[in-house]
DNA sequence: CACTTGGGATGACAAGTGTTCGCTGACTTC
DNA sequence: GAAGTCAGCGAACACTTGTCATCCCAAGTG
């Protein structure tokens, strides 16, 4: 994501907005403000471990970033902007993951395992992001849930058109693979949640959650398996 | 809920705890400081409507609620300790649906029917409740997510038992019942969500998001029939 | 009836808040 | 090199906040 905005900003500007087109001056001075920036996104990402975005201040995260307080705006109108800019960061980490799984051979059973252990991994190496998702995907700043709301549907259009090429269930019909697809991904979001939860208490419990994960998506398999086409 | 803790109250005490034992006051006073918690409880719900309760004040509440800051430390020690008995409130009335959903009859389709037929109804008859849930199920004040969590798992279990009792499941292991049950909540859960996005954006939504949810029920029913039993 | 109880209001306290202003000084450009 | 840009700072604004000691008076008690 950050790599995305750099080279955004570093690439010899196809398009005709000139607003922004700062792409001429060398690297040290962005470099520095894109380093402030990623400050207070780590700051907020860390605030937000033990509270809401809503609760959130602009001094508080200044303050654990390293900054004074008017810094912030040189890189956010509100808070809910740096909300935005952390749910774009967190979808496209998750993004990289789904399409890990997706990308996978194998009979069913080595898939389910798979992805179970892919989402695994992924809450333990991204657990901030994961857990700023989870908590603002039904949180009180609109323009936050909307976001999350809208690339979560983004994925469930993905899902579904991969879906559409497996075997098991390609003569489905498209609204059907929408439906299948956002069971997955409503498991999926649960799965993480559950991992993310599993951590901070016992320890073996991560287990136990991965081996329901996967009882629960041969479940959905099986019915897959079964599932009447119109054909 | 209300009405539990009232006559919880009101009833002659046959436990053997006397410290709060203040049966023997009648009912003008106690009642106009059960209507004063009513007034800040609803104020919570109310104002929770565009918040976390993370970010909550006392302040707020109070004067929402009619009262001076003061008068809320008399119901509450915390704004923790309102979260907690909005907790308490929300999941008593989805208690009861849940068993209103188990007690009923009739074959797998119109069981589905009248499941996603009474979330909905929930939904639109306890919205901030329901609201209350989905927002602090993974919220940033502990104490209430683990509140929410106990609560849930509780739901899991019972709901668990009813399946056990049904043919289709009979012959399950435990283990296997209770991964079945998670899976129902947790779908319930996200349906509840869904309908409460659904109404304030689009009005035909409520419908559409039935339909999936019928046919996930459906589907999942079908993974149920054909899961492979130890026997 | 006098007397106790306790929910609620008032007012005050220090500590925190979002936001804006003008300034500085390192980086960039010409 | 001189000129200019602009990220970050310090200070100040006018609030809002949680919490408490204190008083008040309706409800309950004997």
């Amino acid at each position: 994501m950050f790599a995305d905005f750099f080279t955004l900003r570093w690439s010899k500007s196809a398009n005709s907005c000139l607003l922004n087109d700062v792409s001429h001056t060398p690297g040290i001075r962005q470099a520095q403000k894109q380093q402030s920036r990623r400050a207070l996104l780590d700051a907020g990402l860390l605030l937000l471990e033990h509270q809401n975005l809503s609760s959130l201040g602009v001094r508080e995260v200044t303050r654990t970033a390293g900054m004074s307080p008017a810094g912030f705006y040189r890189h956010f109108r509100d808070l809910d902007d740096l909300g935005v800019a952390l749910v774009e960061e967190s979808l496209a980490s998750l993004h990289g993951m789904i399409t890990a799984i997706l990308a996978g051979e194998g009979d069913a059973d080595q898939l389910i395992d798979r992805t179970v252990d892919v989402v695994a991994r992924h809450v333990r190496e991204h657990r901030a992001h994961v857990r700023f998702l989870c908590r603002e995907r039904h949180g009180g700043v609109q323009p936050v849930r909307a976001a999350i709301t809208a690339e979560l549907d983004a994925f469930i259009v993905e899902v579904a058109a991969a879906l559409g090429t497996q075997e098991q269930s390609a003569a489905w019909s498209v609204a059907d693979l929408r439906m299948l697809s956002g069971l997955y991904v409503e498991h999926l979001v649960s799965t993480a949640a559950a991992f993310l939860e599993a951590a901070e208490e016992a320890p073996g419990a991560e287990q136990r959650i991965a081996a329901t994960a996967r009882a629960q998506l041969r479940l959905i398999s099986l019915g897959r398996l079964h599932w009447p086409t119109v054909g």
